[in-house]
DNA sequence: CCAAATTACTTCGATAAGCGAAATATATTG
DNA sequence: CAATATATTTCGCTTATCGAAGTAATTTGG
């Protein structure tokens, strides 16, 4: 009855398992070959796109405690590759903002194994890609459906400059 | 030209943030529900599948270092999820044993999200579920294409007891 | 306009995962 | 048997993360 469904449940797991192997494996990679570690990276990523943001709002979107963004943010700082600008308007707050060094650092960054996965998908057919990605958002879907709290304000966060090269 | 290409190479990459990101909080209450860590857990379900394992054999499933190995070992220990008993034939080695009590957490752990996930996925139409496998395991590949290491020996890992029940 | 409550952030102290190098014990080989 | 190789653990270190307590600034109620 379900019997096929059954396997296919199980299936769709263990790809989702090595996927995430994969990913994460990547996710060091990407980072070590920028000289941040992947948390760092991913702050790293935000503050680009989100200029001056702060670090409440890195919280709920990483969803991780201030406490860890202070860590992370630190890290960076101590890097150059952001720093802390206080806030005029309310100062209590802090901007963080991205320096030309974080900028560099991003554009050499997303390489390694990125680029082989970009590769393979580019070298695919139009429908296929299509047919891909509307798989896999539905699978993200299926997945935080009833999670839906900080990621609303942000969702996924741009991952390009990986295939920006025009 | 690869206008499309180029966009959906992007929405590709951001569907599988989300994803990973949505695993990982999955693996966190998982594991949390079970009362171990979502690294604990794995080595608790690799243990489980290869009762007996060796340390060596984790450490290349998992690929990370056998130092780490026996950490997380050591963890389970204390809990009495998992015993270490030295091997007879070859006494370097030592096997690891899963526990009744490790069985126990085990199949009380893998509900919460998961749960919810395989709902989702049963509910779609039996054409959509082959897709999806389809797909999911065409982007596993095409990530973990070159990095063909210590995960030929074994690759995912069951993660069944979600769906049998038969 | 001040005291109290709230908010944003940082500091501190813990825990967990992970690594590499050194140490230990046991095989295996020549 | 000596030398080498292997399996595991121990040790010291780093990162990520958390929660609680501390600090500074804003907002609110009187």
């Amino acid at each position: 009855m379900d019997r096929a469904s059954h396997n296919r449940t199980d299936d769709s797991l263990i790809a989702l398992r090595r996927i995430l192997r994969a990913t994460e494996a990547f996710s060091r990679e990407l980072a070590q070959s920028a000289g941040v570690t992947p948390a760092q990276l991913r702050v790293l990523q935000i503050v680009e796109q989100r200029d001056g943001v702060i670090p409440k709002a890195l919280a709920q979107q990483m969803r991780v405690g201030q406490a860890t963004v202070t860590s992370l943010v630190d890290k960076l700082v101590a890097q150059g590759l952001v720093r802390r600008q206080p806030s005029e308007i309310d100062r209590r707050q802090t901007h963080v903002m991205i320096t030309d060094r974080g900028r560099d650092c991003l554009r050499q960054a997303p390489d390694a194994q990125q680029q082989r996965y970009v590769r393979s998908f580019q070298s695919l057919s139009d429908w296929e890609q299509a047919q891909l990605v509307s798989s896999l958002e539905r699978v993200a879907e299926m997945l935080d459906a009833g999670q839906s709290d900080a990621s609303t304000v942000l969702d996924a966060g741009r991952i390009d400059s990986v295939t920006r090269d025009d």
